[in-house]
DNA sequence: AGGTAGACTCGTCTCAAATT
DNA sequence: AATTTGAGACGAGTCTACCT
């Protein structure tokens, strides 16, 4: 193949991504799915900016863990806030500032006052001085601003419970001048607020905000909205999104993180995109979560501990798997696949109930998924999936499967 | 450890009666 | 005539008790 060749299969390869833009962790989508509470709560927090400007400094604290679209939320918040004010004839700005760049008071100051496009000198001046300098600006200008310290563990950590003081009591010294920066503080767990002391930390707290992880009808709806600004119509089906969104959702045992879903969406459209098919398939989102989750890899270790019988059924479920193409096979479907490839082996199957055995001992193995069917399935029936990528897991099962037949052999 | 039988449970499906 | 509703059929795991 010629450099040519190559150059032109490279810019004329077809492509799932519309706008690939829509997946990656600093895009903002237009809505946002499940957090209406969330937006709703700091409305009522910081609604009082609005009614009545300066009366007071207001502050909420975000919680949460990874990927549950604290930051998201602020901004979209900020966003909508500041165009709300706006229509009052209110100047209120939104400063976002990532306290794991901006760890110390003087960066964190100093960030506020570029974004807002302060003529401020900043270098020269102590923290405090530039603080002095702001409030005197922004009060002169009538601004009004609303500071959202993302990471703020990190700020504590590094800043230290002075710089935190510093800047939640900032206006206790002056209690008859317009109160004109509001804060928002976001942190994963509220550990680092103990080494704060107890004031400081009541005074953080007064409005805590949860986050909980994202369950997977949530972050299916959260999917459906980036497949439909990322990808072209039809190259990722429904199946594909709910599949994700099971592997990823708190309550199938996934993390309920929103951003790793995300990035398992990108990479497997990504994966699509580089064998050249036109649609994203299940194989392509196995092997994105090969690569978003590591430990996936660690079930082809686990494989070696299981008997006979299991490594046949999970290679029944496979083949199964692959043959339908779909992300959830029924077990009946799975039983008779290997019934018949026991039948090939010259083996005798197990029955139903040891079937259904080792599949909960595979399930705790956390080598399969199960899910009990739920509407949409005549009867009820569990449903089987496995996450890694099929034909890696299949040469495996098959290397060990021999293995353990020769064994067998030699023992007799 | 593996198997059998049978009762149990759940949720969909079907179809016809009831309703609008 | 079209739609809604609901009882019972039915499918398919699930559980239990007991056997080999």
């Amino acid at each position: 193949m010629s450099v040519r060749d190559m150059l032109e299969s490279v810019i004329k390869r077809v492509t799932v991504f519309k706008n690939k833009d829509a997946l990656y962790p600093e895009f903002i989508p237009p809505t946002l799915p499940h957090r209406g509470i969330h937006i709703k709560q700091l409305a009522e927090i910081f609604k009082s900016l609005i009614t009545s400007p300066g009366s007071m400094s207001l502050r909420a604290m975000l919680v949460g863990g990874i990927g549950v679209g604290k930051t998201v939320t602020a901004r979209v918040f900020g966003y909508e806030i500041k165009h709300l004010a706006k229509e009052q004839g209110l100047d209120l700005r939104y400063v976002h500032i990532n306290c794991h760049r901006d760890r110390t008071l003087y960066e964190v100051i100093s960030e506020v006052i570029r974004q807002l496009g302060i003529p401020i000198p900043l270098r020269g001046l102590s923290p405090r001085e530039m603080m002095i300098a702001l409030l005197s600006y922004i009060e002169k200008h009538n601004i009004y601003v609303l500071i959202t310290l993302d990471e703020f563990d990190y700020f504590i950590h590094t800043a230290g419970n002075d710089a935190v003081y510093f800047l939640v009591r900032l206006y206790d010294e002056y209690p008859d001048v317009k109160k004109r920066l509001n804060f928002i503080f976001i942190a994963r767990d509220l550990t680092a607020l103990s080494t704060l002391d107890p004031t400081t930390e009541s005074y953080i707290l007064k409005h805590l905000i949860k986050f909980e992880p994202y369950r997977s009808k949530e972050l299916y709806d959260i999917l459906i909205q980036r497949r439909d600004l990322a990808f072209y119509e039809n190259t990722v089906s429904e199946d594909i999104i709910k599949f994700i969104a099971d592997s990823e959702g708190i309550d199938k045992g996934g993390e309920g993180n929103a951003r790793s879903a995300i990035e398992v969406l990108l990479l497997a459209g990504e994966a699509a995109e580089h064998e050249g098919s036109h649609i994203v398939l299940l194989e392509h989102v196995r092997k994105a979560l090969t690569v978003t989750h590591p430990d996936i890899v660690k079930v082809s270790d686990e494989l070696n501990f299981l008997q006979l019988h299991e490594l046949l059924l999970v290679k029944a479920l496979i083949r199964t798997l692959r043959a339908k193409g779909t992300s959830f096979v029924r077990i009946g479907e799975v039983e008779e696949e290997y019934r018949y490839i026991c039948q090939l082996y010259n083996i005798k199957p197990r029955k139903h109930t040891q079937i259904y055995e080792y599949v909960n001992n595979l399930k705790h193995m956390n080598i399969i998924n199960a899910k009990l069917s739920g509407k949409g399935l005549r009867g009820r029936t569990t449903l089987l999936s496995i996450v890694a990528p099929l034909d890696a897991l299949e040469k495996r099962v098959d290397e060990l499967i021999d293995k353990r037949l020769t064994t067998e052999r030699n023992t007799l």
